[in-house]
DNA sequence: ACCGACGGGACCTCCCGTTGTT
DNA sequence: AACAACGGGAGGTCCCGTCGGT
């Protein structure tokens, strides 16, 4: 059992402790819980991990690498940046049921978390959300280019979309009520069918 | 005096407590902390309420009521549905400006936090959240009923409203980026302005 | 029982911890065994003493303060160099039949202890060494002017003198063996008698 | 080859650990410390070694092993007792310089550090302590015999000597102070060209 | 012979809530 | 009404020792 199994079991460690800790809390989720459904002790645990929260550290970015696994296959499946933009919105109004990230957005559990005196993990969602909202803005970007989407300030425009998708993702998970994150997507791809206006120009402008 | 004393430093220690509980945690803070900003040592809070939980539910209904208040004062002020809206959107844009509510909305923060093992809590959040959402949808009702909004299914529009400026507001207070909710007030403000598209039938049908 | 008996309390678990930190080892020493000794719990403690370092140091000098307390009584009581020298000896040679100091010198046993990652310890104990030699050498530089003592190096043979005495206490205390500290104290005794050989020049020159 | 090799290994260990231990503490060390050290793994180190108080034990034989070595070589290369006596003084004058040794004497490290619920480690202790003494106190015994030294008791004239230079050497070490050792090393040295003030007789005598 | 994964326990710290007291 | 001493418990960390494997 002893050396070969260390890289499996140190991401077994991850993969458990993934869906745990996006549910109940990064910072909430005590050491004994992990311990239970890793079903290590904490001997056993400290042995991969230097402290909690290099643990943390590293099934956040997990969390993180899974949802950036699904925007790099979307945007290489999809070619139109209509789309494109379709498909990430489906990939927000799929989160609350994969069954590791059905406690949210990880991005935005742990950023709501994690305080200032903890830098690595503040830096990391700061990262972790700019990869999300820089796939909206360089998707936009190309679609006005090309004509498919009407002239906008891309930047605006994903952050819109992130911010809107996040209040979905968020309040249907806190309050278990579907119609948030619904509403939200469906809103979103109806404007993105429009071509935000293409014809009418009610997109965000300046 | 002596139970009017009591009131005045019961409602003292409230609002003292609700700027902090909601910037930097309705469970995470401690009582240390809570001791420090009111200025009175543990024996004190206790003596006026019962348990930390007691604290946490009576702040953030005091928080609720600063909400609700505002919410009541604009329904009030404004007569038009399209006027209505963007008051609560402009509501939304000042929360996190707001030196109590800086830490973002209260409702959706003490959601986070809050566990089923705390059932008070939850109940109380799912009753705010439906305090916002209804407020919304009734406006939207109305305006259509009038027809200053085009017909749509007002509690999904009322949904979408709600998580988009609660996903903006969430944003902009944990990534310190303004961008996002005034990205998604001005987009909401544009669909106000414009009706729901009125003239086009582009709001959210089913 | 609350406010007024706060500072009875914590000198009594000053005074209580001493001896135990003294014989057992500061470091060694859990809060366990000092929650024994003080009949306190780990909350009454902590309410006392901000960290566990911050109790070993104020017991640290409780138990130097002993020792100044002793060598100032003397030096005020004695008024020849030799008497205060035989009274710094007679001292050392007390230490171990003291209940609080039978574990040795206090200054000696906290230096042996704490390493370079407790820089407070350790500037106490340098402190601490410092008073006892110093008193030392100052009764031999007045007693070398006043032509009661051979001219000899003050500084050294206060080293010396300090030396073999918290040896003998080292000894005498660790292996349980009363000659060691008798025959040093003997030793010294007679130099002191002998004024460091005011006749022969046998004492420490250069 | 195997049996060869795992003794070999083994001294290895014991030569790695003796310096780290005698310096750091032969308790305060962790297992980690002393894998790093011999660089190899803790169960490198559990093969050779029934326990950590097994290392122990034999890390310190070892340690007292080179003092008595040094002891047994001094005494054969010297003819006359008060050579023999600076001899041995000079060996622990050289203690704090030599790398292995810088720690400080061994035998009173482990005295300080072992408690009465490690035996064996307090015997070993006791045992090497008296093997220092007792060539001391066999040295005067015998210049006393031959009228090189003054007649004195010889066993406590023995435990002064070695009182002394422990003190000497501790305070040397923990405060990094050379003057302690010293000054000490020179007093005795003085006493023992003195014959123990053979013509005036000042040693110590019942 | 040696590695290293893991169990299990002890330690310090901090926190919540009670209670005697002023 | 308010203070503050204290109990009791839980959390994260680290450490020693075992044992399956190479």
């Amino acid at each position: 059992m002893a050396k070969r199994d260390s890289v499996a079991t140190r991401r077994r460690i991850v993969e458990q402790t993934a869906g745990l800790l996006n549910a109940t809390g990064y910072m909430r989720t005590s050491m004994t819980e992990i311990m239970k459904v890793t079903g290590l002790q904490k001997g056993g645990i400290y042995h991969h991990f230097a402290s909690r929260e290099d643990l943390v550290m590293e099934t956040f970015e997990y969390l993180v690498s899974l949802v950036r696994e699904r925007v790099a296959r979307l945007l290489k499946s999809e070619a139109g940046a209509k789309d494109k933009l379709l498909g990430l919105i489906r990939i927000f109004k799929e989160l609350p049921f994969d069954a590791t990230l059905k406690g949210g957005c990880p991005i935005l559990n742990l950023a709501f978390e994690s305080e200032e005196d903890q830098p690595r993990l503040r830096a990391a969602t700061n990262e972790a959300i700019k990869l999300i909202t820089g796939a909206f803005e360089r998707v936009i970007v190309a679609g006005v280019s090309c004509g498919e989407l009407a002239p906008c300030n891309a930047r605006k425009q994903a952050a819109c979309f992130v911010a809107a998708l996040e209040g979905g993702v968020m309040l249907t998970t806190r309050f278990n009520e579907p119609v948030y994150l619904t509403a939200v997507a469906e809103s979103l791809e109806a404007q993105v069918r429009d071509g935000f206006g293409l014809t009418q120009a009610t997109s965000l402008a300046n």
